[in-house]
DNA sequence: GAACGTCGGGACGCAACCGTACCGTCGTTG
DNA sequence: CAACGACGGTACGGTTGCGTCCCGACGTTC
């Protein structure tokens, strides 16, 4: 009971060297093969590390990935207020286009979210991080906006949402073709159109004749 | 040289609903493992027929996905003119809704799109398919618009896709919430309206103070 | 009705990976 | 300075999948 327990140490201490080695190798792994095929040897060969080094700190390839996921997913995504609904959305856009231009972000984000469809796992952790993301733009961005009279009060804040993250992702994420930053104030503006027509309810539309 | 060849017959000719059984049990296996972890023979199991029977047919596993890419990806999009682009764009984001619907078309997607960026030869037949969409959107759905004079000439054919699509691609494929056949006119109007703002100079755009 | 020739199925060798057990190493702690 | 104890690495059995080969079955054609 009141064993007396020596903390670790020495050479009895994981390495956080070899720790920040195996995320970067998960990482390109993830990148390059996807999570299907994600080995752990692979990665241990990545990194230049033994297979244990990674079983020591990870119970298994989901356990690994998932710790990844709520890293990178855990961040909070900075929506700076500019004043106006339209400059906030040119910032939103500029971030999410600046992310998504990075190689490896571009290849397992979508990679992950095919991933989620079929793994609760991921989809739990993923899906969390998705819905604060977008929770987060559509109390702050829309809010803001309908505090400041831009939107009206009853906007359909997850309508909102696929209209501003929908199109970029699109551009980057599938169709693959670059998004200039001279074009997202283009983009922002038209976001910014189709927002103000979207708050009308949503059962009742006229069809013209 | 003039070897009398009697054609094949009897037995010796494949049998179409072997290959419809492989065909399904793809797409099932597709939509359950995804692509990386696509194993001929689960493939072989769930259709109730042996490794031979698909490697007579197709000669890697490789080739029978992209052989059910091109199958899939070849059908044209009836894009309907009713008259008017809000009229046209309800009845895409219809069509686009209902297939992404579908429990198998919603899993493999997105797979076969993230699995795209890492394999050149999916890439290539996907991208193609995907481009044949997008220039069709773009051509026909765009083009009439134009020629009513509801949008702008110079309207950005990319940039109007962008639009169009992403928002109820996010919406169904990646956020996974579903989208009711309601709120559809209220997304196309959004639309129209992000499409008039959006065929403005790329460049050129002033912020407002 | 006999011959033909491809069919589907089972088995095989090979390769990759999983997760674990063991072993020598190493640095701190008392 | 000696002992502790977790460290990283190697080796292992088991599993799965790939792509191929050979076999008996089968139905049409002559």
């Amino acid at each position: 009971m009141t064993e007396k327990r020596r903390a670790p140490a020495g050479a009895a201490v994981l390495r956080g060297e070899i720790t920040s080695a195996i995320r970067a190798a998960v990482m390109q792994e993830l990148a390059e093969v996807g999570y299907g095929r994600l080995s752990i040897e692979a990665v241990a060969r990545r990194a230049g590390v033994s297979k244990t080094a990674i079983y020591r700190r990870w119970r298994s390839k989901l356990d690994l990935v998932l710790d990844m996921v709520s890293a990178v997913a855990g961040r909070n995504i900075p929506l700076l207020d500019t004043g106006s609904l339209l400059g906030d959305l040119e910032i939103l856009l500029h971030v999410m286009a600046r992310a998504l231009r990075h190689r490896l972000a571009a290849q397992i984000i979508p990679d992950l979210l095919a991933e989620a469809a079929r793994n609760p796992q991921i989809a739990e952790k993923l899906q969390a991080a998705l819905d604060d993301y977008q929770q987060a733009i559509g109390r702050i961005l829309i809010g803001r906006a309908v505090e400041r009279g831009e939107l009206s009060p009853d906007t359909d804040r997850r309508a909102a949402v696929d209209l501003i993250v929908g199109p970029v992702y699109w551009r980057m994420a599938i169709s693959r073709a670059p998004l200039e930053s001279t074009e997202v104030p283009r983009m922002a503006a038209a976001i910014v159109a189709a927002l103000r027509v979207a708050c009308v309810g949503p059962v009742r539309d006229e069809v013209e004749v």
